[in-house]
DNA sequence: AGTTATTAAGTTACCGGTATCAAAAATCGG
DNA sequence: CCGATTTTTGATACCGGTAACTTAATAACT
């Protein structure tokens, strides 16, 4: 039950038209087309914004005419570093612009993101970036509905809601399978996180490279875990009991990796000698520990970047904009495998 | 230039009490205050919802009844994880409350946080949270006048703009130092971030510390590093070349521990014997390392919590609220000191 | 200069809800 | 069963802006 009792009494448009000698209309063009307005009177409207202390109300605004300045986000998590590149992507292009990044945190979970989705239509923003990609139909049926331009990011959909700017999560599993295959490793493990869309992607991508390699693709070598460094020690855990011949593992997430790192440390398994390690995310910890974790570097920047232009251009309508993006990925070798 | 052609041409609540035969108003209630509106008749208003898949504007709701449901929130970044707790804290209380959150990033930088805030302002959210303390005159003014509730989060101004939740930063590092130097170190260095003035009240900590043990409050001991891992090496690197007799080292925040103690790693020296390391966040990555970094336990779960009850409770006016509150902070001693 | 084109400022209506108060319906007491 | 009270619904105005149109002022041109 949201209830402020008042918000702001504040200064209104009115007081400041008063205070200026002039219509409340021209205050507003003197706001948002300075140059509609004759220098004098702008530069009297201007001061008595100064004296008064206004501050536009953007909730009017948008209501009056039917214009949002706000782009929403939708992230599974903040615990990721992962998306911080994301949202600078995505922010440098926005803040040129007038408009604002609005950031909502939401578990891999249609029914849960539906809530967010809702409220982000709700205020009617400009736009919304999704990372998930799997959704609620009433969530789809929604964002359809009020013509919401939304770019997904977090995978290549079949069928998108709209646009989407990502990598692929299958192709990028798979490459990084092959490479591990050339680089000689047969008894390769594959660590993930259950219960997310992505990471059962990443899974396919797997099963598909051991297959062109001509192994059988075998549920045995995909090994769920947790989140978080625990993770990756599960994953050695389940090595070391159950896998023992595993030469290489790949572990769909930097963190992971990490922490299967840390417990070879730990049990005195030699990297890459003893087991290879390739992780998913090409973020700074894969780089600064010792080895180096071979890794997929994805395009985390551009994505933010290319997504948030994506939605101007389409709100703009200055062209029907792009509606898919494959900005691809790359693998960086390093001393663990 | 924000410009949205036509946000969504949705249905309006006057199609839904079309739908419903009734009127607006009733549609209104049945939604916001559903025990008020006949069973009968709020089934009706429910189903043409459904039926017509009405979804409620918040932008014509907090224009007309001058209340909003969000939340702002500003951080200096995300691309640390520490705040993920935080926001966590604050998402756990504000979802069964109908309120949301909207987080934007800032710099450490009163100017941009300028900015950001005469957004959220523009917006008319119902309150407030703000991890910086230092704030533009102009920024201030701008939130005094408006009411907006607002809580201070990264440390203990003396002078808040109206609530604060944290901790002192101040005491923490003088807690660390003086624990440090328990523990036997004599020859103790900080390493810190510039430009920040949450860093610049721990190197005071420090300074106070060194004071209290005998010893001269010497400016040399305290290294100003970039951030990232790099400022670990860079601690490290200066140390090595200028205070080759140092015995610990104490960074002020997890990544430059973190950092420094791969470069030890890389040198040979040995963790805590040659160089010991303390670091200021607790985050999962300080004990995963081996040796484990000691380092303080911040609330941030409890910032995060609290700073969205207060502000709640301010909203609602139930009391007159709490100004400060001093969530303290827990010393974590591990191997490496 | 007189008429027309252009530009600048003002007027009015409306965006999509809710507050407020009045009217209607339902409940109650005697 | 009727008047009084309470509950439910409706009518109207307004929240604080902007769109669209009109009028006033200025510039342009024959």
């Amino acid at each position: 039950m949201p209830a402020t009792k008042g918000l702001a009494s504040s200064v209104r448009m009115r007081d400041v038209a008063e205070r200026a000698g002039v219509s409340r209309m021209t205050v507003s063009r003197a706001l948002n087309k300075p140059d509609s307005v004759k220098p004098e009177l702008r530069q009297r409207v201007f001061d008595a914004v100064e004296e008064l202390g206004y501050v536009h109300n953007h909730l009017a605004r948008s209501l009056s005419s039917s214009r949002s300045n706000v782009i929403g986000l939708v992230l599974p998590s903040l615990e990721n570093s992962i998306f911080a590149q994301t949202v600078k992507g995505i922010s440098d292009v926005l803040r040129p612009t007038g408009y604002h990044l609005m950031l909502a945190e939401s578990p891999d979970n249609a029914e849960e993101e539906e809530q967010v989705i809702s409220a982000f239509v709700a205020q009617r923003v400009g736009g919304l970036i999704l990372h998930g990609t799997e959704h609620s139909p009433a969530a789809v049926r929604m964002l359809r509905a009020s013509h919401t331009p939304v770019v997904e990011n977090g995978d290549l959909p079949k069928d998108p809601i709209d646009m989407v700017v990502s990598y692929s999560n299958r192709a990028a599993s798979k490459a990084m399978t092959l490479h591990l295959a050339r680089l000689g490793y047969s008894k390769i493990v594959f660590a993930g996180l259950a219960s997310n869309p992505r990471a059962e992607e990443r899974q396919k991508g797997f099963l598909e490279a051991l297959k062109e390699v001509g192994q059988s693709p075998d549920m045995q070598k995909i090994v769920r875990v947790s989140r978080g460094f625990v993770g990756g020690e599960e994953a050695i855990a389940h090595i070391a009991a159950h896998l023992p011949d595993t030469d290489a593992l790949f572990c769909a997430g930097d963190v992971l990796a990490v922490g299967a790192l840390f417990d070879c440390d730990r049990r005195g398994w030699a990297v890459p000698d003893r087991l290879a390690i390739a992780s998913f995310d090409d973020v700074d910890l894969v780089r600064h520990v010792s080895p180096g974790i071979t890794s997929l570097r994805l395009p985390r920047y551009e994505i933010g970047r290319r997504s948030a232009e994506l939605l101007l251009q389409r709100i703009n309508a200055k062209k029907s904009s792009v509606k898919k993006v494959d900005l691809g990925f790359e693998i960086v070798q390093r001393a663990s495998t």
